[in-house]
DNA sequence: ACAGTAACCTGTTTGC
DNA sequence: TGCAAACAGGTTACTG
């Protein structure tokens, strides 16, 4: 489901939700998701304040002094904050404030993770990721253009990789391909340095464009509230297979690349 | 060491 | 309409 701006529409809208509230329990419905979840370990934090909600990559970090619990969404897991809770098929465990509300986790496919972090200690599954893609100083056509030289693969699934750079999942790594004029199925050993600054500004530019619409909502996401995001209106390629481009006409293409669907215009993409 | 594929799950859409 | 196959925003474990 969720790429870095969904991920970062689910932060902002957790830190109106429940920063600075205090974590009074967690009840759990099953035992694990794609990790085993730490119930013992997760039960520490209760009793503590929620300082914050941070995000790094496609992860989640809800932070208080005791430690922080650490959550990914996977494809499906979505957060909803709750003051009579109703339960629904697929929730898994509900976070409970002492105002009353209960943030509640819910993810059909289970394919999230949910964790503790130890007070000022890092994680696994933190380890091998690669720079913010919205931090200039760390994501640039420079160390770009320096991984192309170095791996064997099609640029899309290099962009795509979290150890090259975080947050850029299928939609986006279309969108971004369409945005620089390179097509997705090009060898990384083909792009030039100069396609490289074009691939990371326009990485950076669609990244923070859909963080200020809230998202994109093709299926299921929401923005923590309820409300759907909207930059699927923005999108030129993704799900527009068959439909012109939106600079020349040409129908756009669709293929596959590592098991994913990609999309492209022949025209525009070389 | 690296690249490509199967696997983890459920729900929805597509095609016969 | 019904059923089965294909597909979905992600990541890891395995295979060669």
């Amino acid at each position: 489901m969720p790429e870095l701006p969904e991920v970062e529409t689910v932060k902002r809208g957790l830190n109106e939700q429940v920063k600075g509230e205090t974590l009074e329990n967690i009840s759990f419905r099953r035992g694990n998701l794609r990790n085993k979840i730490p119930q013992k370990k997760l039960l520490k934090l209760c009793g503590h304040k929620i300082e914050n909600v941070n995000r790094r990559a496609k992860y989640l970090l809800f932070n208080t002094s005791a430690g922080a619990l650490l959550n990914h969404l996977g494809m499906t897991g979505t957060w909803r904050l709750e003051k009579t809770p109703t339960e629904r098929k697929h929730d898994h465990l509900s976070l409970v404030f002492t105002n009353g509300f209960q943030l509640i986790y819910n993810d059909p496919r289970r394919f999230g993770i949910v964790d503790y972090i130890s007070q000022g200690q890092s994680s696994p599954w933190l380890n091998h990721l690669g720079p913010e893609p919205l931090v200039a100083e760390v994501f640039t056509p420079g160390y770009l253009w320096a991984l192309c030289r170095r791996r064997q693969t099609s640029i899309k699934n290099l962009i795509m990789d979290q150890r090259v750079v975080v947050g850029v999942g299928n939609i986006y790594a279309s969108e971004s391909l369409f945005l620089a004029g390179v097509r997705p199925g090009t060898s990384c050993r083909r792009v030039s340095l100069e396609k490289c600054q074009r691939l990371v500004e326009a990485i950076r530019g669609v990244l923070g464009k859909a963080i200020e619409q809230g998202g994109t909502t093709i299926k299921d996401f929401r923005q923590a509230g309820g409300s759907e995001g909207y930059f699927q209106q923005s999108l030129h390629v993704y799900g527009r297979a068959g439909e012109a481009c939106s600079q020349c006409g040409s129908p756009i293409r669709l293929g596959r690349h590592g098991q994913r669907s990609s999309f492209w215009c022949s025209h525009c993409q070389k």
